[in-house]
RNA sequence: GUCCCAGUAGCUCAGUGGACAGAGCGGCUGCCUUCUAAGCAGCUGGCCGCGGGUUCGAAUCCUGCCUGGGACGCCA
């Protein structure tokens, strides 16, 4: 349990206690709220329930606090309870505890943070989901490290997660894809072809046609026109996404699964596809009518401001179609306890009318939710980098990655919240990248890993170190830090903040900073040799804090760091 | 026109209704014979966009406005 959790249950208790003695009288109890104050000098913890408390009970906090605190019972967690203006309670941690959790800590490992809350509940995150018909660009890269940071976390908290890609390889973007794939090899075998109107016009599309010329050489152009389209979109349709899952490598992600979009139409082991029995749910429920030759899901009736289209008066489907039969898929025929999607700003306005969507098919839509990661302007010094796919000219995930370096980049994106739009100058991030927050808490993380190391080459045993002889303030703040990673885990599972973790690790590299600033771990004078042990012990817990932290985050963490 | 996101230190951004508003970067001073100075210590720096409201208490919630960005297709 969370040591916030004991203090709330030790707060109940007393005020039930004090409600019992008849010295409060209140109605109905507010929902105790632990929390940690700003400021230090107020102790580990505090509560605000006499301020929430003093209207109903018709009393002075300040003295609610005092008749409150009085009757909280000891634990050993807790050292001091102390009523403070204009009335909290404060609580303070009492060091032996404190001391105890090196060990505990130790113990844990690489299960250290985790928990329980999701209680082994069925979730996917679905994120980047780039059509696969061109490189993964910066804005997909945030929506990457997002997505794979929160389903680090939501798996250390107890949730039976899946990451999931959906490829989209239907659809006329798909087409315009083949159709441009196609014209490059034409043109690149001497043949007189005009790229189509809305074709790709990068480069990669042509080195794509010329790796296809170099493997198969210049067999399509017997075929029929249709058919060649259709037979090189393919080739090149798996050679986008072989090309996406290295970007992804080289960002640190993957996937437990790629899904593609095709595959809600045809379904070998059933009567009917996908895409048929969620269209059969939605028919049955009467949320589809058809009008002007279309035949239209009515989002209207669950508060969107128009309905929209699931199938053309030119009989194909939609997109959303698509998506609705893909989320049918999700919940009804996987059984996903929860859905998560994340999806960039360009699709914010998709939100309302997929969770109608989701309703309509007989899904609690509370069970689906959609995260939107807001675009990330480029610059290059007071230049503004323009991204678009169309034209070729857009900084893609692979040259940032080059530029910046993985770490670097994944701690840029993940320290900005997802919801608010981010401003990434690829000057100052590359100028700026030996000194960025990234590597210092990396450093902290090799300053930890070599005295461990001088320990080992030194064959100094310390498994028998005295815990409560870690008295220094910088040794207490350390231990301190190291548990609210438990805590963090809890926090960004809930609210699905991953933006939390870069600035907690920053806090644990400080902390660690300091302590190394001023506590001298392996002592050369033989009288500090106890104290040498107990320290050892710590800087090991504090590893495993580092490891986990950067871990939830997808970070490397490097034993060693030299300045070249 | 409707909707979404944002506006906090020179810059990039944290801040789950609480007790004097934070970090990194930048700028200015100091500190390496001892486990890596990618570090530490100190200084510099803010009408939390503006106006109302709710509350014992508002950067945080509500509302109006201003500024910037984005979305509003039988595209995906």
């Amino acid at each position: 349990m969370l040591v916030r959790d004991t203090i709330a249950n030790a707060v109940a208790a007393a005020l039930e206690k004090a409600s019992s003695d008849g010295v409060i009288n209140v109605d109905s109890v507010p929902e105790i709220e632990v929390e940690r104050p700003n400021n230090a000098d107020h102790g580990d913890f505090a509560t605000n329930l006499p301020l929430r408390l003093a209207r109903a009970a018709r009393a002075n906090p300040l003295q609610l606090a005092q008749l409150i605190a009085e009757r909280i019972e000891s634990t050993p967690e807790i050292d001091s309870v102390a009523p403070a203006p204009p009335g909290f309670i404060n609580f303070k941690l009492s060091e032996s505890w404190l001391q105890q959790q090196v060990e505990t800590v130790r113990a844990a490992g690489d299960s250290f943070g985790a928990c329980d809350i999701g209680a082994g509940r069925k979730v996917m995150v679905e994120f980047v989901s780039v059509n696969p018909t061109g490189p993964v660009h910066v804005g997909h890269t945030r929506g990457a490290v997002l997505g794979s940071a929160l389903a680090n976390t939501l798996a250390a908290a107890g949730y039976d997660v899946t990451r999931e890609y959906y490829v989209n390889d239907g659809g006329s973007q798909m087409e315009a894809f083949y159709r441009s794939v196609w014209t490059r090899y034409r043109q690149a075998l001497g043949q007189d072809a005009e790229m189509p109107e809305n074709g790709y016009q990068g480069e990669y599309i042509a080195d794509i046609a010329s790796e296809i010329i170099e493997s198969e050489g210049n067999r399509y152009l017997d075929k029929a026109e249709a058919t060649a389209v259709r037979e090189i979109g393919d080739v090149a349709r798996d050679k986008m996404v072989a090309l996406i899952r290295n970007d992804m490598d080289a960002i640190g992600v993957s996937f437990d699964n790629w899904f593609s979009e095709r595959s809600l139409f045809q379904n070998p082991d059933s009567p009917s596809s996908d895409y048929d029995r969620a269209m059969a749910r939605l028919r049955s429920g009467s949320h589809l009518a058809e009008h002007s030759g279309a035949l239209w899901f009515l989002s209207t009736a669950f508060g969107d401001e128009r309905d929209n289209v699931v199938v053309r008066s030119s009989g194909e489907h939609t997109y959303f179609a698509s998506d609705i039969a893909y989320h049918f898929n999700k919940f009804a025929e996987r059984g996903f306890d929860r859905v998560i999607d994340i999806w960039g700003a360009d699709h914010q306005g998709h939100v309302i009318r997929m969770k109608a969507a989701v309703q309509a098919l007989g899904i609690e839509p509370d069970n689906l939710t959609v995260l939107i990661s807001q675009m990330v302007t480029l610059k290059r010094g007071d230049e503004t980098v323009r991204a678009s796919k169309r034209t070729g000219d857009f900084v893609t995930l692979r040259e940032l990655v080059d530029e910046v370096g993985m770490d670097a980049c994944r701690y840029f994106f993940l320290a900005r919240a997802a919801s608010t739009q981010m401003e990434f100058d690829l000057e100052l991030a590359t100028r700026e990248s030996s000194e960025n927050p990234v590597y210092y808490v990396q450093y902290a993380h090799a300053r930890n890993a070599s005295i461990l190391n001088l320990a080992a080459e030194r064959g100094i045993d310390y498994g028998a170190g005295d815990v409560s002889l870690l008295t220094h303030p910088n040794e207490l703040e350390l231990i301190r830090t190291m548990l609210r990673l438990p805590e963090l885990v809890v926090q960004v599972a809930e609210n699905l903040e991953p933006h939390h973790l870069p600035h907690y690790a920053m806090e644990l590299a400080t902390a660690f900073h300091h302590f190394y600033e001023n506590c001298r771990v392996i002592s050369a004078d033989q009288e500090d040799n106890e104290l040498t042990l107990a320290r050892l012990k710590l800087v090991a817990a504090a590893q495993v804090a580092f490891r986990r932290t950067l871990a939830l985050m997808g970070m490397s963490a490097p034993d060693r760091m030299e300045r070249s």
